[in-house]
Parts: structure tokens; sequence; C-alpha cells
DNA sequence: TTGTACGCGTTATCAA
DNA sequence: TTGATAACGCGTACAA
């Protein structure tokens, strides 16, 4: 492997000249410029980023943390992410965690020990206080509403957007109110319980919680909702689904129980996903793609901010 | 930011020894290990990894080469590779190449440069030669059947798969087949081109070039091609889709449309994805997870190697 | 405009 | 069992 210092050798000047030419810094002659550049050709030259890095401080990696790529929710985050990734010139270290915290703090670790610069963390298991324990050692950004603290946020107000979904199902006569979730924990997941404890409070419902229904992630979770609805006794007639993949599956899955749609059963999905525009699914489109945008750039320049990011209802067939 | 030097001091011990002891080295005593771990306790010492790197020449890094990581497929695969990942406590650099051939170049760059160990390409645009030139830098491996080359390669044998659910649909009395893909070019479409020309000069069918359609990646593409079927004189009375997605998209599509499944339109998917059994779509089951672990551990231990895994059809209700 | 010399933090070699 | 010291390859004060 060819390195800096035969490249100074080979085209007859200092190393410190090669690095000149090499990161295109001013006060190079074009005589010396050339001689440098032709010696790259023929000796078919790379540069060892280790070095850089060690020698920098840097490494132009970002983590990114979700627990699976393979939901459409943080395909799409990860996807705004990577397009400002590709602008930036950054690579992206990905951390699959399955929702376990090891995984985590294997990415902070990293940080800890600067393979990475910087952290997004879209969604995590772990405790506040152990993300500010790592702050000294980069940026971490989190994409969740807990302003006011020493890490940058981008989110939106899911306590907002999901009583106004509810008051929505309210006013179009609905009064058996349910919801389904992916996991009850998590920042998100108790702005959006607050919501409907308020909400069933406000009008004077029970509050019912077997019409509270988790671990619903992907299209086939949503034909489980529906046999768990069809065994209640008085099964709820609207449900909010934290997905358009589980709305979907649910609207397949009544469609072939002959449950009519919204008339037996009204549905309110999320994200605003493509399967929703095609199945006509009434949704609270959120910005996942400008999300994942705005974390990056909020990871790069490391300067604190919390940013709320609009949602808004999109009225369909399944209201 | 505290170093082995630092620990060195502060252990009363020189750097060789903190090396030691922090890498589990033998020959050195108990009471120098306690020395040294204690300084790395009370300096809150972390490796950079990035020493370590240019040091060894290694950094633990593997690239992962695939166009869109939102699509079940490559998210499957990506799981699969993940978890050995995980096992072999490597991290994986994401590449989202969106079949560009610059980002797939950029990885190939990583290699070169030595950021990552090696390179796994689920999917790529760029010449095999250009893969072989980067070969010297790092193992490489491809999810596609080239076998007896330079590289390793992990693969469903897309031919015969292709083949056998083409005699499959011709003995349930189906004469007018088409298919749908996602691009044209590429190993695997190019095969079941092959097998699809094959098979119609076989059976002597003629070959209908508007049956073959392409762009067909997610679940709401099932609907384009559902339009485009209806558009034609003599629509075909069986597809096959190469996505399990896509496959789902068009029978929600007919559901929609009151086109009879199988009657008027017998489908098999690909892949023996959840949606596809929720749906009861008969398919053909590709081990992407396995596939995927599978090219992991050739990634790592850089041995060459071709390996062909099984792929079969599932039969459902689709035909 | 150019070059020398050192630092980055670690591992590996070799002598003791 | 231990420790000096030389790599690893690059960037950059500082001097010229």
């Amino acid at each position: 492997m060819t390195n800096i210092k035969d490249l100074a050798k080979m085209a007859g000047v200092s190393v410190t000249t090669v690095s000149r030419v090499l990161n295109n810094h001013p006060y190079v002659s074009e005589e010396k410029k050339n001689a440098v550049l032709e010696a790259v050709k023929i000796s078919n030259y790379h540069k060892n980023i280790n070095a850089v890095h060690l020698s920098t401080g840097k490494t132009s990696l970002m983590g990114v943390v979700l627990p699976f790529s393979d939901h459409p929710y943080f395909a799409l985050l990860l996807k705004g992410i990577a397009k400002k990734a590709l602008e930036y010139n950054y690579k992206l270290v990905l951390f699959q965690t399955d929702y376990t915290e090891s995984r985590e703090l294997e990415a902070l670790q990293m940080l800890k020990q600067k393979q990475i610069d910087s952290l997004i963390i879209c969604s995590r298991t772990c405790d506040l206080s152990t993300i500010e324990e790592h702050l000294p050692y980069g940026p971490i950004v989190l994409c969740e509403n807990i302003k006011g603290n020493k890490v940058s946020t981008t989110f939106v107000n899911h306590y907002k957007i999901f009583l106004e979904a509810l008051e929505y199902l309210y006013h179009k006569g609905h009064n058996k109110i349910g919801y389904c979730i992916g996991r009850r924990s998590g920042t998100n997941s108790r702005e959006r319980e607050s919501a409907y404890r308020d909400f069933v409070k406000k009008y004077n419902l029970p509050y019912k919680s077997d019409y509270v229904m988790d671990e619903c992630y992907y299209f086939e979770d949503g034909e489980k909702v529906i046999k768990q609805i069809q065994e209640m006794d008085t099964p709820p007639s609207a449900l909010l689904v934290t997905s358009d993949q589980v709305a979907a599956g649910m609207v397949t899955c009544c469609k072939n129980r002959r449950i009519s749609i919204p008339d037996e059963l009204a549905i309110i999905g999320f994200d605003n996903q493509p399967i929703a525009k095609m199945m006509n699914i009434t949704t609270i489109e959120i910005p996942l793609e400008d999300m994942g945008k705005n974390l990056f750039l909020q990871a790069v320049n490391g300067e604190l901010s919390d940013e709320e990011l609009p949602a808004k209802l999109i009225e369909r067939g399944t209201v």
C-alpha cells in the first residue's frame, strides 16, 4: 500500500505538499501539484481513512439507532437521514436494536470511542440519563418530545394530534373508540395514552383497558386486532391505529370477514404512507422524511435545539 | 480525553502493560493488572478505536450495499446480515444506492480506504469488472448467481425456480402467463427472462412483450399492474410477481375491482413474506434471512465460495 | 510557496 | 513478566 510518504518521494516533494494537494489547500505551485497528481495516478494511491480519523479526531460517520429497519415508519425516517447524509458526505452506521438496551449502549459506546461523530436515536429503551452521560462525547439527537434537555430533538406533538383525531371521531358520532399502538413504553406512547385518558375524561366516557391494543407493528398485526375486537362484548366502533401498515392489514382483514368500513368500524391510520393512499385510508400525516432530514442536521451541527414538525389529518374513506 | 499513556502513568506501568491488560493478553501480574483496571475506572478511559484501526489495519466494519432499505426483500436480507454481525461483533455501514452507480462506487472506495473490512453487495448497477478491481482491498460478496468468479456469492437459482413456477401454472391450465419484476437489468432479472423465454418456446406460446411488466417494487405498484392488464386486448390469466408486496397490492386491487382470484387471474408471489401468508397468496419461498447470514459469513472469512440456497413453491389460494 | 518534525492513540517487536 | 520503541498514515504548527 503506497502512502503519502511514497508519493512525496515519487513526486520529489514533501509530505506536506502532498497533503496539501490531496486536500485542495492553497499555496502549492501548479507544477508540483501536477507532479503529485501524477504520482497518485500511477501508484493507484488511496488515503487510509483511519489515519485521517486519528489525526483529525473525526470520522464523518453518524450512528443511527432504530429498533427495526424493516418497518416503514423507521425506513422513511432513515430515508430522510440518508438523503442529508449523502448531501453532507456522511456515512451512516446502523444499529438495529430490536428495542434491546444493550444494542443501544453499543451505539453510545461507539460514540465514546470516537468511531462515530454523532448519534441519532430514533426510538429508545434506555434511560434519558444514560444518554446524557454520553453527551460529552458528541451530539446525540432524539426523535421525541422532551424539550428543554441537553439533547436536541425533532418531533411531532403526538398528544395534540392524537387528541385531534379522537375529537374528530367523536364528532363523527363515535363514542366507543379504541387505539392500537406498537409498544406501551416510550415518550410517544405515553403522550398518546395521556391524550386518550384526557379525551375519555372530557366526554365522560369509560376507560376500557381492552380498547388499547399494543404490539401492533406490521400489516399482519391488523388481523390480530380484528380478531381481538370481534371477541369483545362491546367492540369499539372506531380505532386509531398508529401505523398505516397495521391499518391496511385491518382493512384487508375486514374485507375478508365482510366487516363494513367505516359503517361497522371506522379506522384512522398514521404516517400517510403510500399504502394508505392506495387503500383510501383516513390517516394522520407525519412528515417522517423531513423529520429524518432535520435529525441529521441537528446531529451534524451539534447545536442544541428542539423542533416540532406539523402533523395533519387527511380525510379519506375509512371514517 | 485520557489515553493509554495517561493510564500507564497513573498505574505506574508501561503502555505495553496497559495494552496487554486492555486486550486480555497473558503475561501480566495480577497486581499490575489491577492497578491498570483501577486507573481505567477512575479515569473513565475509553479506547480510541481509530487508533486501533490504524494500528491493526482492521475496522470490524462491514459495508452493505442495497438499493432501498425500505423494501421488505432487502430489509429481510439486511436482518439476516445484522444478526450475524451482532454475533461476530461487527458493525454495518449502510449504502442505500437507489441503484445509482456512484453510490456503489463510494462503498468500493471505502473498502479501498480501509474504512470497512469487507463489503456485501445485495444488488448492483456497476459492472462486475469494477467490482473485481476492488477485490485486492478486501472481500466482496454478491447475492447473485455468477459462479466461478473471483468473488464469493450466495444466491437462489432464479432460473430454475421461475421455470418451475411457470410449469406449475401451465399445468394448472394457464397458457397466457405474464410476469412482473423490479428492474429489467441485473443478473436475477436476466435469469428470469431467460427462463420465461425458454418456457414459451418449449410450449410453443407467443412471447408477448407487454406480458412482462417492470418497475414493480411496492404494494402500491400492484394497482398499476392491474390497470395495465385490464387495458389489454387479451390479458394474461396468470402472473408471476417477483415480490409478495406487489402481489398483495394486486390482490387488494382485484378485490376492489371485483376481479376474482384465482378464477380470472392467478397470482404467484415471491419471498413468502408474512403478508403473503396472511393474504393466502401462493408464493415462492426465498430464504432471505438465511441468505443474509450466509453473505455475512462469506464476507468475514474471506474465503472464495459460491453457495446456492433452495427456494420452494408454497401452494395457497391465489392459483 | 515549501519542508521538517511532531502529534494523534494504539499495537507489535524485541530485548531484558 | 515487563518495558522501550518503532511502526501505522496523515495533518499541521512552525520555520524557512
